[in-house]
DNA sequence: CGCTTTTGACCCGCGC
DNA sequence: GCGCGGGTCAAAAGCG
C-alpha cells in the first residue's frame, strides 16, 4: 500500500457534516494556530514524509503565486478565489514546465492547473473557497452527498454535494482536499440557492449522521499516520480555545484517537507550540510509542 | 419511514 | 471517431 492509500478513502463527508459550526476560529484566532503555520518548516522537518513533497513543491508554489487567491476579509482562515483569466508570460510557462519536469523526476505528480477544469455541464458561475479548517467546511446550508470521484493527479477523492434544504435548489458544492497542502480543503460552490439562507441551528438539525467526528478516523492499516496527526491537532488548535498545556492535555486525554500514542513527544511539542513539562512523564507520548 | 451515504454505471465534453 | 476524465444518476443499504 502506498503512502497516500491510507488517506484516499477517508470520509470527507464526516468533516463536512461533523463540524460544529460555532466558528470559534473566526472570532478569536488561536495563537497556537499562528504558531503552527509560522513554524511549518520546523514541523515538516519532524515529519519527513510531509516535508519531502512540500519542499519540492516550493519552487512551483513561487511560480503559481501570481494566481493565488487573496485572503477573504471575513475570515482569517478562509480564502476565496474566483475564476479569473490571467495571461501567462512565455517565460512563466517555461518556468512552470521546468518545475513540472523537476517534480516528474522525483516521482511527484504535477497539480492540475485551473484550465484543466472542463466547463462541461455546469457553465454557471462558480466560487472556489479554500478552507484550512473543518469549520470552514460548514456553511449552514444542508448538503446531500450525491457522488464521489477519485481525481486524477490527486490522492484525495472529490465529493459532490447538492443542496437539500429545498427541493429544486440547483446549488452544488464540491469538496476536495488539496494534495499540495493536505491541511487545505478546496470547496467549489456552483449555482445559487433558490431559497433563503437557513439558520445554522436548523441546518444542523438534519445532519445527525453516523460519523460526527471533526477528524477523519485513523486507518490502522496505514503505513504512516503522521499526516493525520498533524491535521487533527491542527484542526483542534484552530477550532478550540486551548490556551495552555493543561487544556491541551485534557483534550488529548479525551481524544481516543491519540490513545495509542503514536506521535513522538518532541514532535507533538513542536506541533502545539507551547512548552510542555508533562508529555514525557505522561507515558502516552514518549518516543517509545512513536510509530515507526 | 424518511433521509442519508455509498458506489457502480452512465453521460458528455474535450483532446488527440 | 475514440478514449479519457469529470460530473451525475440511481439503486441499495444504513441510520435515527
Amino acid at each position: 500500500m502506498d503512502e497516500f492509500a491510507c488517506l484516499r478513502d477517508w470520509d470527507l463527508e464526516a468533516i463536512v457534516r461533523g463540524s460544529s459550526g460555532e466558528a470559534t476560529a473566526m472570532d478569536d484566532p488561536n495563537p497556537h494556530f499562528s504558531y503552527f503555520f509560522s513554524h511549518q518548516d520546523e514541523l515538516l522537518d519532524s515529519f519527513p514524509e510531509f516535508s519531502e513533497t512540500t519542499r519540492v513543491l516550493d519552487d512551483l508554489e513561487d511560480l503559481y503565486k501570481p494566481f493565488y487567491p487573496v485572503l477573504h476579509p471575513l475570515s482569517p482562515h478562509t480564502i476565496v478565489t474566483t475564476s479569473l483569466s490571467i495571461p501567462i508570460e512565455p517565460q512563466q510557462v517555461k518556468e512552470l514546465k521546468a518545475s513540472e519536469e523537476k517534480l516528474a523526476l522525483q516521482g511527484l505528480k504535477v497539480p492540475p492547473t485551473p484550465k484543466c477544469k472542463k466547463g462541461k455541464k455546469n457553465q454557471n458561475k462558480s466560487v472556489v473557497k479554500q478552507v484550512t479548517t473543518a469549520e470552514g467546511l460548514d456553511d449552514a446550508w444542508a448538503w446531500r452527498k450525491y457522488g464521489q470521484k477519485p481525481i486524477k493527479g490527486s490522492p484525495y477523492p472529490r465529493s459532490y454535494y447538492r443542496c437539500s434544504s429545498s427541493k429544486g435548489c440547483l446549488a452544488r458544492k464540491q469538496v476536495e482536499r488539496s494534495h499540495l497542502d493536505p491541511a487545505v480543503f478546496l470547496v467549489t460552490y456552483t449555482a445559487e440557492h433558490s431559497h433563503p439562507h437557513p439558520t445554522r441551528r436548523n441546518s444542523l438539525a438534519g445532519t445527525t449522521r453516523k460519523n460526527n467526528s471533526l477528524i477523519p478516523p485513523p486507518t490502522t492499516s496505514c503505513s504512516s499516520r503522521t499526516p493525520l496527526v498533524v491535521q487533527s491537532i491542527q484542526d483542534k488548535l484552530v477550532t478550540s480555545d486551548l490556551k495552555k498545556e493543561e487544556d491541551f492535555l485534557e483534550w488529548l486525554d479525551d481524544s481516543a484517537q491519540f490513545g495509542d500514542g503514536w506521535i513522538p513527544s518532541s514532535d507533538l511539542e513542536k506541533l502545539i507550540g507551547f512548552e510542555c513539562q508533562h508529555f514525557a512523564l505522561d507515558g502516552g507520548f514518549t518516543d517509545a510509542y512513536a510509530h515507526s
